[in-house]
DNA sequence: TACCAGGAGAGCG
DNA sequence: CGCTCTCATGGT
């Protein structure tokens, strides 16, 4: 039976530490629960006692595509035992206790995650949001939930500028974005990002780079593949490994991280780069990705 | 004003 | 390797 609400029955699981965590783009507070858009489908979640309650605005046969990019058949606990047994480790792990890495559909993520260079979280979804709007396929979404504004600088004050108006919209496809000119991209106000999507998007369009096969390499192999794209460094790369294509070991390692790692685990020590990278690299076990995570969650939103 | 933001890449010693 | 500079744009 085809339905537009489901309850995915699962108790460990923060909903609203997950989607606002830095590792995607597009979900937005909307009444307690979270509005966002999950391939060509318009979604809305809220946090249950005993579960995650999901609502679509067209009808779901099969719902196993949501279960996969939330990742709720994952066996967390069994992810969390597998952490370096130290102390910042543990606190992160009981700041932020529910928190999961999503997988998310690898051109959305890499895409996204170009776009993210020197950017604050805040300006990312602002730009990734401005794409979506102008170059996105228009989606099947509840009357109810547009917003009676209608465009989202309209009179905005303050830094509560909500923006809803992309979530009516598909992530532009590398097709989209490849018979775009660099201008038009520019226009979205991702500075000189756009070169280096545009060059991504043109890759995968024309069948010269396939994204879906980095998931069967080994992880070393895949990061080097992302890192022939122009403005794909390890981090970017690691992003998309970690966050799309399945790699729970992929440690992306960027400012918040840096940090957190001098500050929690070097504290009053001069530590070279090169060694910290090395640390990174060993010390979190085969899913130091989602480490990754509770370190950067912790570092953001628990620290000073 | 000057500085910085979930970086990457090139130039230099 | 390690350091520095540049890239574009908005916020404080």
């Amino acid at each position: 039976m085809a339905e537009t609400e489901i309850l995915l029955r699962i108790r460990d699981y923060d909903l609203a530490a997950t989607l606002d965590s830095g590792q995607v783009f597009r979900w937005r507070e909307h009444n307690g629960g979270r509005i966002g858009v999950v391939g060509e489908h318009w979604v809305r979640l809220t946090q249950r006692h005993n579960g995650i309650h999901a609502e679509t605005a067209a009808l779901v046969k099969n719902w196993n595509w949501l279960r996969d990019y939330l990742q709720t058949e994952v066996d967390l606990a069994g992810v969390l035992k597998t952490f370096p047994d130290d102390a910042p480790m543990r606190a992160a792990v009981a700041a932020c206790h529910g928190l999961r890495v999503l997988r998310q559909d690898p051109w959305e993520c890499l895409a996204s995650f170009i776009l993210s260079s020197t950017k604050q979280i805040v300006q990312i979804r602002q730009i990734v949001a401005q794409l979506c709007e102008r170059f996105g396929e228009p989606l099947t979404r509840p009357p109810a939930t547009l917003s009676p504004h209608g465009g989202e600088r309209a009179g905005a004050r303050g830094a509560s500028c909500l923006n809803e108006n992309h979530l009516s919209y598909s992530f532009p496809t590398p097709q989209r974005i490849a018979a775009a000119t660099e201008a038009a991209l520019r226009a979205c106000k991702m500075g000189f990002r756009a070169p280096h999507l545009l060059a991504a998007a043109r890759q995968i369009a024309a069948g010269k780079f396939d994204l879906n096969r980095l998931g069967h390499l080994p992880l070393t192999e895949a990061r080097a593949e992302l890192m022939k794209l122009r403005g794909v460094g390890d981090k970017i790369a690691d992003c998309a490994l970690l966050f799309a294509c399945g790699f729970d070991g992929a440690f992306p390692v960027d400012v918040w991280v840096e940090r957190a790692l001098r500050q929690l685990y070097f504290p009053h020590r001069q530590v070279t780069a090169k060694h910290l990278r090395h640390f990174a690299a060993t010390h979190f076990g085969p899913h130091a990705g989602w480490a990754q995570q509770y370190l950067f969650h912790y570092m953001r939103t628990k620290i000073n």
